[in-house]
DNA sequence: GCGCGCAAGCTTGCATGCAAGGCGTAGAGT
DNA sequence: ACTCTACGCCTTGCATGCAAGCTTGCGCGC
């Protein structure tokens, strides 16, 4: 999961066993949206350009499927995912309901001061970020951001279940409309608001906060 | 191994593939707690008790080590996934947060006439079990009741999760303690204030009813 | 008796072969 | 001209073979 900030280096990557492989470049490919929604492909295809068999790319098939990412038509071939707005909705609304639990669970285990430093790192960095207009460099800090919250909770399922949503919202957010380097303000004030509420031990007001800036983003797509 | 199938009397087992098939085998043994925490198992047992050969079921470890229900060491085996008290506690954090999400998303939608009928049913039904003591039917109602609220948001995504929590969370029911019997009165008031919120599209009460009754439930374990 | 190395036996990971199923198209029949 | 059928190409699903890695236990040297 931990993977380079500058996730597009070439091809050639040589670590890990074919199926993982076969996994990434497809997810990447797909999230990325070099693959576009609807697009057919086979097994047999992506094993050629991999250089390996089918088998591994058939395995990392069946994890993009159950990841929602592909649809597996049986004996026709996997279609990419066509995703539409009221998934974006759900996928929105998961991510609110697991972040405002994890911020909870931060806040009554009084775990508060251990993250906060990082948060506040976070926010500087997405300060630095609006201030140069570099709008890569702010979603990164804001997928750091919410991650932090989220691995603040120490929840191992949560961190998982996260994980898979980040995925599918970096794709709808490749695929569909790339935020405006206006809202980047805006989204940044929330998080100062989402930092400060989590230094007063709010998580009310962080729920608050979280919806509201989910429904921004939301409107967004 | 092109054999009839002279060993197959146990299993039943015709519909769907192979990888179906041994995938919903062993996560059924899991789940009952056939196949006791730690117990290595491997691909090649599995396909001799099923008359398949490894390959679907290497697909079937795949997915359920992707569940959190298996952990695969390369080479070496697949080992059944011993769970923690702390894992108890996050899979009971996260179906709570997402139900929570779940009945608010029903409630703003207003979509809770619709849900109504189906919650008092199962309300019906419960109060049945509690007074035939039969806490099999108790639990399936109980399942049934927290789904038809997460189905009624009408969020695959939420389905999703719920559907991987409820496994997980069957599994800890099964291995760790039974509910006992006079747990269910108290499990079926909470149930009734659940419903009674949603009756009032109060999702606030629904949240705080659920927080309450997880957290019964957390003591049990 | 004790420690060390090596090999055998298990495991999975991947490649490949084969069969079954879906889909399009060409061709025959009306 | 139109429809129905059958064939061929495409796909996946599964079986099997082979190689590589980890563990373990046995034999050998000390």
């Amino acid at each position: 999961m931990a993977e380079p900030k500058t996730a597009s280096p070439p091809v050639s990557e040589t670590e890990g066993s074919a199926a993982d492989r076969a996994y990434a470049a497809t997810k990447d490919a797909i999230i990325r949206g070099e693959l576009e929604s609807g697009a057919l492909l086979s097994e047999a295809v992506i094993a050629g350009e991999l250089g390996i068999s089918r088998t591994p790319v058939h395995e990392a098939f069946l994890r993009l499927a159950a990841e929602g990412l592909l649809i597996l038509a049986s004996r026709r071939g996997a279609v990419v995912r066509p995703l539409s707005p009221s998934e974006a909705d759900d996928v929105l609304e998961m991510r609110e309901a697991i972040e405002a639990s994890c911020a909870a669970r931060v806040i009554a285990g009084d775990r508060v001061a251990e993250v906060l430093p990082e948060l506040k790192a976070l926010l500087a960095e997405q300060q630095a970020a609006v201030d140069s207009d570099d709008l890569d460099r702010f979603i990164d800090a804001d997928d750091r951001l919410h991650a932090a919250v989220i691995a603040a909770a120490r929840n191992p399922v949560a961190s998982q279940f996260a994980g898979l949503l980040r995925d599918r919202q970096h794709r709808m957010r490749n695929l569909l409309i790339r935020v405006k380097s206006g809202q980047m303000a805006a989204a940044l004030k929330d998080h100062t608001k989402l930092v400060r509420a989590i230094e007063k031990r709010d998580a009310a007001a962080y729920a608050e906060t979280l919806r509201t800036h989910v429904n921004r983003n939301r409107g967004v797509l």
